[in-house]
DNA sequence: ATGAGCTAAATTGTCGACAATTATTGCGTT
DNA sequence: AACGCAATAATTGTCGACAATTTAGCTCAT
């Protein structure tokens, strides 16, 4: 019996792809800090050729951009590129939300009420720290994603955006910080989808990134007051 | 005096990207066909190595999808899959407008305006072919998602989707087919962004794109059932 | 004839070295 | 001391060659 050789990736410049975008999400590599092409390759036992490929590929993921003849940097978001992605999330989710209303299966709207069940539980327990709120709240935002069907939305919500969003909250240390309330709103969300209702599941859904993204402008503003 | 020489592209690679980009776009590379590294490069008197940069970065573009070690190929869309764009450009564009509405000056919706009576000027002309057709349609929500002030926005429409778009709809022969119609949307949507009503802004573009997406769905339900 | 298995050709993946450009350092002048 | 400029160092861009994998073609047995 051979043993099975665990082939996460076909190749190394896929490989590093996605080792460099883990570490620019996780923070390891910070925003605004230029990227070496040497250092990394060196860093993960590779030669230059396949890394350029990665970095060229991290661009196409907004992670990081890249001047000719000068190197590429980790994207740095500040306020108001962080509001501009909620307005896209904002209208896709609300899309998503509506598109999943329309083809959930009873089966789908119980899992999603069981997966909220998870959530209520943990939000009451003591070590219910803000990462698990945070993945916690994008769990659920994935799986509505997922029941949209729209597999290019799936791909443009989960694929771009959301490693923005994670490196943007890991930047700025800014945490969901209203688990109650987005619990609510989620569960709100989960009842219009059962109840087959297009237009309220989108309603409520961008409702509740408007809210987030309500709080950005707030911090703008009180940026440019003070 | 020494001759000017306009430097399009910085490197090479980028070069080569925005030419294989627009051969692709443009037809000359068939969609669904296979891209080869040696004869590209030949071809564009680069090495391999730039060449391959250029392809991961059209696969950021998604025009081309990667196996690896197989090779890249040309995206072939097929109905779902248009269709699955127009659902995701209905919603963006509808953000756009409304954004539009909100930010536009005067002198933003004069310009539209004088846009609009050209695209009448040429509809009622006899050399106004389809190609102008299709270019002159685009033109307008070009001008519309600029005016959204969302950069963010603007790259993922214009630099991503419509791209996909014109690839499409080269694939497919399909034409927008209703100038006229197009023409009279296109005014309804000045005349509401003039006016600086966001709701009926989004609304129109919307239903705007929607029609369009109709026409789709109708071709996709006719394959079915033939 | 058809299909499995092997061999060879073609294609992709990777590397190291060199060229071109940019960033830095140090010097000299004001 | 500050500024501009030149030489140098560091980094990115490009190339050609080799390794690894896939694809095509061929042989041979059923």
């Amino acid at each position: 019996m051979p043993e099975i050789e665990q082939q996460l990736s076909a190749t190394r410049a896929d490989e590093a792809f996605r080792q460099i975008r883990a570490a620019i999400v996780r923070g390891d590599i910070p925003p605004g800090s230029k990227i070496s092409e040497a250092s990394l390759a060196s860093q993960y036992g590779i030669s230059r050729g396949p890394l350029r490929e990665a970095i060229r590929r991290l661009e196409g993921s907004k992670l990081v951009q890249i001047q000719p003849n000068v190197g590429a940097k980790v994207v740095s978001l500040d306020i108001p590129q962080a509001i501009e992605i909620y307005e896209i999330r904002e209208s896709l989710e609300g899309l998503a939300c509506r598109l999943a209303a329309a083809r959930a299966t009873a089966e789908d709207c119980q899992a999603l009420q069981q997966l909220l069940e998870r959530h209520e539980t943990q939000i009451r327990s003591d070590n219910w720290m803000s990462y698990h709120q945070q993945e916690g709240d994008l769990d659920f935002h994935y799986q509505i994603i997922q029941l949209s069907g729209n597999a290019r939305l799936f791909e443009l919500l989960c694929g771009e955006l959301y490693h923005l969003l994670r490196l943007y909250r890991r930047q700025t240390g800014a945490q969901p910080s209203r688990p109650e309330q987005a619990l609510k709103e989620h569960q709100q969300i989960v009842e219009a989808i059962a109840n087959k209702d297009e237009e309220l599941s989108e309603l409520l859904m961008k409702r509740h990134i408007a809210s987030a993204k309500k709080t950005l402008l707030d911090k703008l503003n009180q940026t440019l007051t003070e």
